[in-house]
DNA sequence: TTGTACGCGTTATCAA
DNA sequence: TTGATAACGCGTACAA
């Protein structure tokens, strides 16, 4: 292993004068011709610094931890691009970590506190609260992505209720009436918000919301799936469907399926989630694309800035959901 | 920040006896009494070593990186997962990377060998050859997943060969005989290899491969959807495809949507790649499930092998490739 | 403009 | 059974 003294003695100098070239430190002078030969044996020698050396002394890692709850959501793709493209750009790296993974710690977050990450993007959104809250004491910055807690205030949001108004007027301006929901869990903040906006549009449309339109899904392809036969099953079944996440869509088009209904002839459906498969569908899905790599960004970005200024809070709603409509919505034309 | 010294000062002992207690060093004996005390202490001030003077001290970091093309890509995920679980159980962390991730450094990996991993695993299936070939100067213990490169001698594949036979051999044995391929790119050992299976299957049930049913994708949704299009233009279509890969198969699903064709009334669809939501597709895909999970593990098993022992070679083959019938597959009734 | 001395937090080795 | 010492590789005051 190549080390700093390794370098210094070829060049004929001192290993701080190696460290200062190094690091760009622009308060000493250094002349020129030795720092030509510096960075000449630098690239000869195929020196990097040791990042543990560099690391202990400095007390940062210039390294963000990502917990995310599966790596199988195709929802967290884009979120982590986002974070991984901004941590680049501000000189960090990103570790993300799945919360599948098994293992037996002292809590779930101890692998990334432990002098490993500078900071944390909390991007899990089942309900492990506890050990949330429990991460406030480790003193380790941490920034809620997707989600808020009682008490905890650094996070970075998606505005779900305009995004869940824009789903359900779209269906609204379609023609339709009987517009069900299939929500996310009401457990969780996104879940609640976009019911919330699909209310809102429900309501100043001057349009009741039945009961049985709203049924409760857990964000999986399974309670999707479940939730939709319900719908199909009633006397008056909905002439639209808004599906609070792609996973339930996907669930929802799979009832539809083995119920011998087609959609968009049967009924119209709309998904939270632009993901990139959604036009490769039967038919291409009409989705709500929420600005995830934006908010991947967002996250780093103000992370960041905890971790070097101490913030007081981070309270932030990322706009930008937009309809993105394809074949899966369609003009409600006769009255069923 | 809690260090050693101040569980020890707290517990009264020196700070080599706590490092010895929390490391579980088997050949020194420690007085029950006194480690009891100083496991207390640790707990009472919440002491964890700092992970940075541990990795400096022995030179490893227990950190193992992985570098894939795109999160977005399905494929991944099972990988990750598989290799997350295994890397746990053998007391390291995982770091996963994307290719896509901009920042422009030394070469496309020199965040993870400057002193921060103690080996790669190298999932990036683009044509990156010449990087790779790089990455055994820097001495770094890697592995590849999935690929093969020539005087690269660490790798763990799947059965390739075997899934394009299953999936072939599955559409003969319904009565096809105008069996398609949209392959993967021919410069992907993946590609060629599952090619190679498929032509195994048509020949030794002699029947003829036409050029025109082998189109080349390049796993993607647009490169199977163009692809399709090509084989449905064609005087005498397919009545069945082996599509290469989910993606590839997704693009076709969308071009046969659009020419009004209907699977598997018009033809029979089968990909390689069972991810989460096949069975939600309409219709439900049949796939060749591939050991994914199973690939994680044994990269991890075996980079972690490489690491500790300087293995000779790794040359892996994983099995256990297997058929799920769905929806998407059909006996062939009448001839076209 | 360059060199010296020290310490970051931990653990391996030796001594007691 | 426990303590003392040195060293891992680097960066930073301070001195020259």
């Amino acid at each position: 292993m190549t080390t700093i003294k390794d370098v210094a003695k070829r060049a004929g100098v001192h290993p701080t004068v190696v460290s200062r070239v190094l690091n760009k430190d622009q308060t000493l002078k250094i002349k020129d011709s030795t720092r030509e030969r510096i960075l000449e044996t630098v690239k000869e020698l195929n020196y990097f610094p040791n990042r543990s050396a560099q690391n202990l002394k400095r007390n940062e890692t210039k390294m963000l931890g990502m917990v995310i709850p599966d790596f199988a959501n195709p929802v967290y793709s884009e979120i982590i691009h986002g974070a991984e493209d901004q941590a680049a750009k501000e000189g960090y790296n990103l570790m993300v970590y799945s919360m599948k993974q098994k293992g037996t710690e002292h809590n779930k977050f101890s692998h990334l506190i432990e002098g490993r990450t500078d900071g944390l993007l909390i991007a899990i959104s089942e309900s492990e609260d506890q050990e949330i809250v429990e991460l406030q004491e480790s003193k380790k910055p941490f920034l809620l992505i997707n989600r808020m807690i009682p008490g905890i205030n650094h996070y970075v949001v998606l505005d779900d209720e305009f995004a869940g108004k824009l789903a359900t007027d779209h269906l609204i301006q379609l023609g339709h009436r009987k517009i069900a929901h299939i929500t996310g869990p009401f457990d969780t903040g996104t879940g609640k918000t976009r019911f919330n906006g699909y209310k809102q549009a429900m309501h100043s449309n001057e349009l009741e919301i039945l009961n049985d339109y709203v049924q409760e899904s857990s964000y999986s392809i399974e309670s999707g799936y479940s939730a939709m036969k319900k719908l199909l099953a009633l006397k008056e079944p909905p002439t639209a469907v808004f599906a609070g996440s792609i996973l339930a869509a996907l669930g929802a088009m799979r009832a539809a399926y083995e119920a011998g209904r087609t959609i968009p002839n049967d009924f119209s459906l709309v998904s939270i989630h632009d993901v990139p498969f959604a036009d490769a569908l039967q038919p291409p899905l009409t989705t709500i694309k929420m600005p995830l790599y934006e908010m991947g960004q967002e996250a780093v970005k103000n992370l960041v800035q905890l971790i070097k200024k101490d913030t007081q809070s981070t309270h932030l709603t990322i706009n930008g959901a937009e309809l993105i409509k394809r074949n899966s919505t369609a003009e409600l034309l006769s009255e069923k």
